[in-house]
DNA sequence: GCGACAG
DNA sequence: ATCTTGTCGC
């Protein structure tokens, strides 16, 4: 039933981990996308796409897919059991997002290969990992306030993510580099996407599509139905 | 051997 | 993730 053992998977992410790109190249960003999984039953997974536009977070596009589920969840193998349906996901998506947002950790993990490194990867497309909770890493409580930020560090003392806070006194968001991007620039586009609720925008709407509610694309911008 | 453990 | 009631805090 499973495409591949957890063995087998854990080899694969030794094999990706090499093809991490740390650095942002600094290209225009225009649009974003919102990533998330949820699973309406035990053998179903659902994906949910929410394309905004960038720095204005204007809803440009919605999109969700199902498949049956392929892979169990297993600590640190998140990316087989959620990748599939999001590589479906943004294949029926219109626009190309210029980068791509994760409920899941990127580098902070314990081969550095979280599910929006392996994505990221995948389609050699900047993403960006953002999590609710750590998976892997130690960090320092910090302020209270917004916009505070702590690193995370391995085993071996090395940066690999930051404990974000998004709104004062709420817990923070743990935030790390996916692909194509550097840590400042991926802290500085969790804040911008958290004006208001601690769960940046993208994820807080592909959530809420990936559990049924609707989700309305900004009027403006529906000329792709025009004709 | 005993915890910890994205979603 | 998913299942669920009341409840603490701003």
């Amino acid at each position: 039933m499973w495409d591949v053992t957890p063995r087998e998977a854990i080899q694969i992410q030794h094999r990706l981990n090499r093809l991490i790109n740390l650095s942002w190249d600094g290209r225009k960003v225009s649009t974003l996308a919102g990533l998330d999984v949820s699973f309406p039953d035990k053998k179903t997974v659902l994906g949910a796409i929410v394309i905004l536009s960038w720095p204005d977070l204007k809803v440009l596009e919605t999109k969700t897919v199902t498949q049956p589920c392929r892979f169990p969840y297993v600590p640190g193998l998140l990316a087989f059991r959620e990748v599939p349906v999001l590589l479906f996901g943004l294949s029926k998506i219109r626009r190309e997002p210029d980068l791509l947002l994760c409920d899941a950790q990127g580098l902070a993990h314990q081969r550095r290969m979280g599910l929006a490194t392996h994505l990221g990867i995948l389609l050699d497309k900047p993403a960006i990992g953002c999590a609710k909770s750590v998976l892997y890493g130690t960090y320092e409580e910090s302020s209270d306030e917004k916009g505070s930020i702590s690193y995370m560090y391995d085993d071996f003392g090395d940066v690999i993510g930051a404990a974000v806070r998004t709104r004062k006194g709420v817990k923070p968001v743990y935030v790390s580099i996916g692909h194509r991007i550097d840590l400042e620039k991926a802290i500085e586009v969790v804040l911008a996407c958290s004006p208001k609720y601690r769960i940046p925008e993208p994820l807080r709407l592909a959530h809420k599509l990936s559990v049924g509610e609707v989700i309305d694309v900004d009027a403006s911008d529906e000329e792709g139905s025009l004709f």
